[in-house]
DNA sequence: TTTACATCCCGTAGCAACTACGGGATCAAG
DNA sequence: CTTGATCCCGTAGTTGCTACGGGATGTAAA
């Protein structure tokens, strides 16, 4: 039994369940260098070991967390050079965190107009909606 | 002088001026069916009438608020339409606010964890940094 | 008038981050 | 040994644009 058949070892189906990242996805990481390519089989299917598990798992909670793929190779940059301190991944991280709240206030601003206007028009049946001669102007 | 060359009328390049939506943008419109083809010049030059300057604005302003071009085909369905409601511009209107307010809780809760998580990081130069160990659970 | 420069034309490709599709090979169980 | 799940690969579609390239016009000054 050759290192490349190990019992322990993923196919990319069980893989994509246990990490919950679509099959399809992680072959995409692998395309764009996100996620090593894996040994195969005789006859060609992946095998994932625990260390591509662990990988695609901090893929994943990146993602979560709304980091962008660059962001994401960057961070795994890091990791795979090892020699990462915390004030690096604190300045990423930081930067991030200034972008969703930008994010937010942009949200925000828009919930506010979009529910002031709609209140407008809140009345069912007036045929000359405020809400649309807003948008005109 | 022709219907089509009145010095009224705009050129792509003053309309996108005039509305702030890239000449680009105005093109795509069009092959996308969101603005109607306008008449052109001898030469195949476009020319925009007042008309146009409204529905422009109106899809500029509709996309500001966060609606989706899809969405903004239903509110131009209902303007071209002619005989919309105030109700049914809501139930547009309140569907999409639903999303941006979803949009911003999960965003809220994305800023809490990454504020939270890098807190305990703050530090400059520790090695094992607890956010990236984070990633990878 | 000619020359220069802005503006216009069109089609295609690129961006993020996947998802879906199609047609075939392989694997595991009964 | 057959059935059905799983895997392979490459390509195209999604959203909403933006950029590029190479050519044809339009306009205004010299």
């Amino acid at each position: 039994m050759g290192i490349h058949t190990d019992v322990t070892m993923l196919t990319i189906g069980a893989l994509s369940k246990r990490t919950g990242v679509h099959l399809e996805t992680v072959r995409y990481y692998e395309n764009i260098g996100i996620m090593p390519a894996p040994p195969r089989t005789a006859a060609g299917h992946r095998r994932y070991d625990h260390e591509h598990l662990k990988r695609l798992t901090f893929v994943k909670r990146s993602r979560e967390l709304g980091f962008t793929l660059k962001e994401v190779r960057a961070l795994l940059a890091l990791v795979d050079g090892g020699d990462y301190t915390c004030g690096e991944v604190h300045e990423l991280t930081l930067s991030h965190l200034q972008d969703v709240r930008e994010k937010i206030a942009d949200l925000r601003r828009l919930e506010m107009t979009l529910a002031e206007i709609s209140d407008q028009c809140a009345d069912g049946s007036i045929p000359d909606c405020p809400f649309i001669e807003t948008l005109f102007r």
